[in-house]
DNA sequence: ACCTGAACACCGTTCAAGT
DNA sequence: ACCTGAACACCGTTCAAGT
């Protein structure tokens, strides 16, 4: 008779994503994560073509998570970027895995769709594109960054982060508008 | 009597930047690493604690290489811009490497310096910082990004730049003169 | 049908033994 | 003094054999 099976792809994805940040990416292990699912390695294998695969998962899983919070925080742009940098602050290892080349480029696609509307809102559908990219990527650059420990020349780093946003915002409204 | 030695610190970090960049970190092995410099593994070993020892190398040559050209560069900041994209088209593997955690946050201190002078000149010294990290994610986001392939909407990527180089100076401008 | 033990290839790392 | 063969531990992956 067919056999019940012993665990599901969300369970043995929840575990990748545990081991992912308590240890980093060379804690996740086919082994480590089989070990949490009360299975063996091999098994996994029923479920996921290889690790890049497992780690693909994991990536859209936290994209999603992310849009999510996206979704609920526009279209108030200083509320955005405080949400992600929440995000990024309590899941550093699968904030950093969604921005790997082999791994995430379509996984993001969704999730960052409330920020283009709410930069839509802000400069006007010609420009939403562009600045959507602008904002994006000065705060995943930012996070990127701060998560690296690369911000060691002093300062506040909470204050530089309202800098950034303030700065750019005011940008984006000059580049928009009239000039004055 | 003693032996010469068979080769130098800077061919194996040589060899493992030729590595990197062909195939990535999976690529760079301490076998094969080893065998481009004409020497077996162990011998690495006696040059570099570990691995990531070499790593750390490779990252920290990078940023010296990356750090001279912004030295070039300043104190124009489209150009500063420039040359960091170009750079990261040239060697995204080692780019990538920079920001990675374990490894490069010290390497880049230096490298940066010249970045912080020419916003200075553009905000006053006492915003320098602030402005400068400004700057500094924003860029740093938009070629990991781009070297992600994450940029799937369409649009043109360099203009998405230019824009970007743009709204971040009025943005500066704007905020550390006299407003209007 | 699902799971696993055993096996294979590959890697990082150590160390006693070579020259 | 420097290098290496051999060995060890560990990992990803495959597959025939179990239930």
């Amino acid at each position: 008779m067919p056999t019940p099976t012993r665990t599901t792809n969300e369970a043995v994805v929840a575990a990748a994503r545990e081991l992912l940040e308590a240890g980093g990416p060379a804690a996740l292990t086919m082994q480590a994560v089989a070990g949490r699912v009360g299975v063996r390695a091999p098994s996994l294998y029923k479920r996921f073509q290889d690790r890049d695969a497992l780690l693909a998962a994991v990536a859209s899983a936290t994209a999603d998570e992310l849009g999510a919070r996206f979704e609920a925080a526009a279209p108030d742009l200083p509320q955005l970027a405080a949400v992600y940098r929440e995000f990024a602050h309590r899941h550093p290892e699968a904030f950093r895995l969604i921005f790997t080349a082999s791994v995430a480029p379509m996984a993001l696609q969704r999730s960052v769709e409330p920020v283009i509307r709410t930069v839509a809102g802000m400069v006007g559908e010609d420009h939403a594109l562009d600045a959507a990219r602008l904002v994006t990527a000065w705060a995943t650059g930012f996070l990127q960054l701060e998560i690296a420990g690369a911000f060691r020349l002093g300062g506040d780093i909470d204050a530089a982060f309202e800098y950034g946003l303030r700065t750019l915002i005011a940008g984006l409204v000059a580049g928009s508008g009239r000039e004055c």
